[in-house]
DNA sequence: CGCTACGTTGACGTCCCTCAATTTCGGTGG
DNA sequence: CCACCGAAATTGAGGGACGTCAACGTAGCG
């Protein structure tokens, strides 16, 4: 299920370091695929989590709802990204949804099939934990962030972590490579459309960045970067 | 290092489920034991994740600071409770500081003796897993509550959350039984300590609460409920 | 070419932060 | 035991950041 030249990708994800060939083969023999168009899910908040995924083309967004409606993204996911980590924990749930927002294609190992690879490869939980620590520790200084920084601060560090994580050199500077809303990137930093779009009209004005209809293009990253910083 | 009283209290514990009674005796006898004066530090933030502990008695903090200075609360342990687990990662540093608040002891196991336990217990690695993955799931809620609600919920929530992990039934109500100031809830709900002090006073008049110096108790917790919840 | 979703901008309100003045509490030492 | 000190807490005034709502552009798509 998983071609050759997609093993050398492998071994580059943190996920299935330091594991034999035979160990990768094993890996990729249990693995399926599934594809997706726009806008379809891989999964539900709430559903039982039964499949780690690991995307080999699109963007897929995390997304978490509360009880009454409201949402948040919690993060965009690029190609050889793993997402659903917690598939791997006894009886758990998905606690996010997964939404495609390109056609996507994505890797996928159930349950068993985990269940078999955790057993026959002792270094895989240590990995998974590896994983989950860095999850922790970026949640971690976010809530700082979304606590103690306003607005201007976050979104600044959101379009430059957008940015190196899904940034295309273009001859106008570095596009932001997705399809990113003005209320998608409110839900990312705790606002709403509105203050986004007037804090990125008034970076337009300054020549800091480019927008436009659901793309955003950083001109000057030291701009955003001295804002990010909180710098004179 | 571990009496065998505390033999018990160990097999309730999510990381040392499904243990054998050897393996158990196995983990007891590469515990230390170290104790703490209020306001001592078990570790700071950015030390390299050399010990995971576990409180057997005192209070400990959890605090995450940033460059500048601004700091925010991430939580409270009390005894029984595992934390560090991130030593359990090859290289980690520890991304927030642990600092009793009253005087502690906890046992703790260095980066070797947790080394020889994961080779020889194969389930541990799993259950490292299911607490971090309940970390994740948790700071994505907190994420989300913070990014979406107001003040007086965040308040509510976080009182009724310290109320049944450190409630104590006394007359008057449920005390939450550790020292706690107004700016401590401030950093845990991400506002400033005179935004909790002004919304205790006005829980205090309508008789939800009952506040004293860094002492709070709650005499009608469905009062706290049904702001958190947001009813009528 | 018109529909729809996305985006912009203004006016207005409010939640909450900031700062300062004052009070209360608890511990300490005379 | 009381006086005193410092830390914690309260309260008020004022302002600013940001949310809310409405009206109006605008781009893409069928």
């Amino acid at each position: 299920m998983i071609d050759p030249a997609d093993l050398a990708h492998l071994k580059e994800i943190p996920f299935f370091q330091r594991m034999s060939d035979s160990e990768l083969r094993k890996v990729s023999a249990l693995a399926r695929a599934r594809s997706l168009e726009a806008d379809e899910f891989f999964y539900l908040q709430g559903d039982p989590a039964e499949m780690l995924f690991l995307l080999k083309a699109g963007r897929v967004k995390l997304i978490q709802n509360s009880a009454d409606g409201q949402q948040i993204l919690l993060r965009m996911i690029g190609p050889w990204s793993l997402f659903a980590v917690v598939a791997l924990v006894e009886g758990a749930v998905y606690p996010v949804s997964a939404q495609a927002v390109e056609p996507s294609l994505a890797l996928y190992w159930t349950k068993n099939a985990l269940m078999e690879l955790v057993r026959e490869i002792p270094g895989l939980a240590l990995n998974a934990m590896q994983m989950m620590s860095e999850r922790v520790q970026e949640y971690q200084d976010r809530l700082r962030e979304l606590a103690t920084e306003r607005v201007e601060r976050r979104l600044a560090r959101a379009l430059l972590r957008l940015g190196s994580q899904a940034g295309k050199r273009v001859p106008e500077g570095i596009l932001i490579d997705l399809p990113l809303s003005r209320q998608d990137l409110a839900e990312m930093t705790g606002t709403t459309l509105f203050t986004v779009s007037r804090i990125l009209s008034q970076w337009e004005a300054q020549n800091i960045i480019l927008t436009g209809r659901e793309k955003v293009i950083i001109r000057f990253p030291h701009g955003l970067v001295r804002i990010a910083e909180d710098l004179p």
